[in-house]
DNA sequence: CGGCGATTGTACGCTATCGTACCTGGTCCC
DNA sequence: GGGACCAGGTACGATAGCGTACAATCGCCG
């Protein structure tokens, strides 16, 4: 039972420090992929910043005044609906940045993004990431490429949220959480899991118990562990392993 | 009621020009967004193509030989689970582009594409568009973008799929379906709209009668008359507004 | 004109999930 | 130690959609 947020090295940086960041304390897989002197380029204008749980970092419909790469932790994005009611439609840990849109030239979010599992981010604003974009080509196709990535998530969720059922669909979840957290305990109240299926909380209840009578997971206040992982492989949909498998036939496919 | 595929005089260009294209034949928005001479660049190697209904264009998996420029008629994006059973995640006319991972330098599809209505493209090999591409660098950006809308599309599908009834799905999807046909005659078969909304044949049966019942459309054997668009839009789910306001809204917001 | 395949209409029992409500058992704080 | 509160478990009737099957209708072709 590993603790969740196991890396917080990067504590040691800084609380907040204010501008330019040190090389050693970066783990976003966008800002270690690129050539030394574009990552120079960008790291200079970057501010560490903590993400706690339920932050709200973009709106749906609303201007995106900072851009994020996630260092560690969770976000979730989600489309809200007209009762409120939001539903995921994607995850990204430190493989991921929010802000997209801005990269093409818009300025509004389609979807609203939130922290589902504390870590942290360093974020530049919109007006500095267009600046720097001019100077670094790169970072504009592996922004872009990530792009591609997460569209491909939201398609095969998609098509999850219409034909499986609810315990697929959180066996799923937790699968690719802990994807992401790397350890084996994932914080989340049902209640919020709900929120991120789209069904209600006494739905997840049944199936985590479901899942847990069968020795794959056990579940306490607020926290899921993951006991038993090859098995709970198994009692997911077929969409975690496609969104894998199509993540990593992009990753070697991708050239320069 | 008008025709279908009310403008063809784009047939009159050629039935597959070897190379390069009579620029009043084109349709394709992202074409006539370019500046003259990118767009003088990729013409010249585009080739004139016809969409028949049914055509397969990418598979999902699979390896991204040709891209299209889509000029008229409509595609649909679909995710291919396990069974064979495909749920329809975006749909794109004029406006889009098919083949998309190429542009961030990714080999294979993501989802499947094929033709709903027939009409046509002009297409070009992946190799001549990563060339062009180097030459082009607003066509980039252009299909960038429009990643962007169809990654927006997705997500709001897939909460679409999870909290909306076949109804309501149904009168959002021959909405959109209007929107790029542009007459108000959607040539289609009841099965065929099943696979779209990834339901059953026999409840679309049901859901169709009741949008006839009240007045909203007319079936007849293949094929969806729309008799009250306004009234449609009311049956149909908030998402379609949803997607129209941010593709409006983007569309306004773009910069250069 | 008659038959046949394709398309649409309808029916039946079944299941997952819904909305809602209420109860139990931790945990925290005074 | 005793509320207050929050997370989780459970229950109940209602319902949308499922899988399946079969009947009705249309259009086309011989």
């Amino acid at each position: 039972m590993a603790k969740t947020q196991s890396d917080f090295s990067e504590k040691s940086t800084a609380k907040s420090s204010p501008k330019g960041v040190d090389p050693r304390s970066v783990r976003n897989e966008i800002l270690l992929s690129l050539p030394a002197k574009e990552c120079a380029t960008v790291l200079s204008e970057l501010e560490f910043l903590p993400m706690r749980a339920y932050d709200l970092v973009n709106e749906m419909g609303e201007a995106i005044e900072f851009c994020y790469f996630m260092n560690s932790g969770m976000t979730s994005i989600l489309t809200i609906l007209g009762d409120g009611k939001g539903v995921e439609v994607g995850l990204t840990g430190k493989e991921g940045f929010i802000g997209l849109p801005v990269i093409v030239g818009l300025k509004t979010s389609a979807t609203r993004a939130m922290v589902q599992i504390t870590g942290s981010a360093f974020r530049l604003s919109t007006t500095k990431l267009l600046e720097a974009l001019v100077k670094c080509p790169q970072l504009g196709k592996r922004l872009n490429r990530f792009a591609q990535e997460l569209a491909m998530q939201a398609t095969q969720v998609a098509a999850c949220n219409r034909v499986h059922n609810v315990e697929e669909r959180l066996a799923r979840w937790l699968l690719m959480s802990q994807d992401r957290v790397g350890g084996d305990l994932v914080p989340l109240t049902q209640e919020f899991l709900s929120h991120m299926l789209g069904t209600r909380r006494a739905s997840v209840t049944v199936a985590a118990g479901i899942l847990q009578k069968a020795g794959l997971i056990k579940y306490a206040r607020g926290s899921v562990t993951i006991a038993d992982r090859s098995k709970l492989e198994d009692a997911a949909c077929e969409c975690y392993a496609i969104i894998k498998r199509q993540s990593q036939n992009w990753r070697n496919e991708a050239q320069a």
